[in-house]
DNA sequence: TTGACATGTCGCGAGATGACGATATAATTG
DNA sequence: CAATTATATCGTCATCTCGCGACATGTCAA
């Protein structure tokens, strides 16, 4: 099956047009940040407030906010406010099996 | 404690340091981008040469080989040379489910 | 060897990204 | 009201990314 390098083990062309990944890479490029996935692994398991979050990542409040607006605006997360704080979460049910597939390939049998 | 915005629904933190974080965010950078998404979609399905891809995406072959060379560079993919030609295909078996869950958020029920 | 073809590499420039400080808004407290 | 706390927004700047053209390498055939 695996001569020199034959078309053979090619299976029919799937298809996707280059339209609909530019949105999927505009998304996975939100996501491609290691405060970003902190954040999300982070929410996935309740809701956080940015200054909650912000400590985790041990970053200022205005830069996590930055970084929570992104993501929001993708539609990855929602807000919400309760006083003077605000709590995010998860918004988009997808980010649960990517980050499932990511941490399955980074974090497992790790650290 | 117990607040209207409670953080009851909050499981125990998860682990996960920026550190390992950081590798993945570089991988997934390698990922985010439309057409290194249709040419890893392409290479799940079997071989294919610099010039058919950079052929299906339509940009010259020098640019598709650059993009070619990121991924081989993080490891997604490895190539073999056959005569002028060069084959890529998939080295990280990860990849599939990744793109399994890219698709299912961005592919499923359009086009 | 010479020429043609497939791929790889390099440097450049336009545009995007990310962190920072300063400032602005919102809600609570005194 | 003013002061404090929590979050958001803005301008700036260093850095990175991407596509391009030019050129280099590698393979084959005449």
């Amino acid at each position: 099956m695996i001569g020199k390098a034959s078309k053979t083990n090619r299976t029919n062309k799937p298809r996707g047009s280059l339209e609909l990944f530019s949105e999927a890479a505009e998304c996975l490029k939100t996501l491609a940040h290691p405060v970003r996935l902190r954040m999300v692994q982070l929410l996935l398991h309740g809701k956080y407030t940015v200054g909650e979050l912000a400590d985790d990542c041990s970053i200022p409040s205005n830069v996590a906010s930055e970084h929570l607006r992104l993501m929001q605006r993708c539609g990855f997360l929602s807000s919400e406010r309760d006083g003077r704080q605000v709590y995010y979460q998860i918004a988009e049910p997808h980010l649960r099996n990517i980050m499932a597939c990511i941490e399955a390939r980074f974090l497992e049998g790790r650290a």
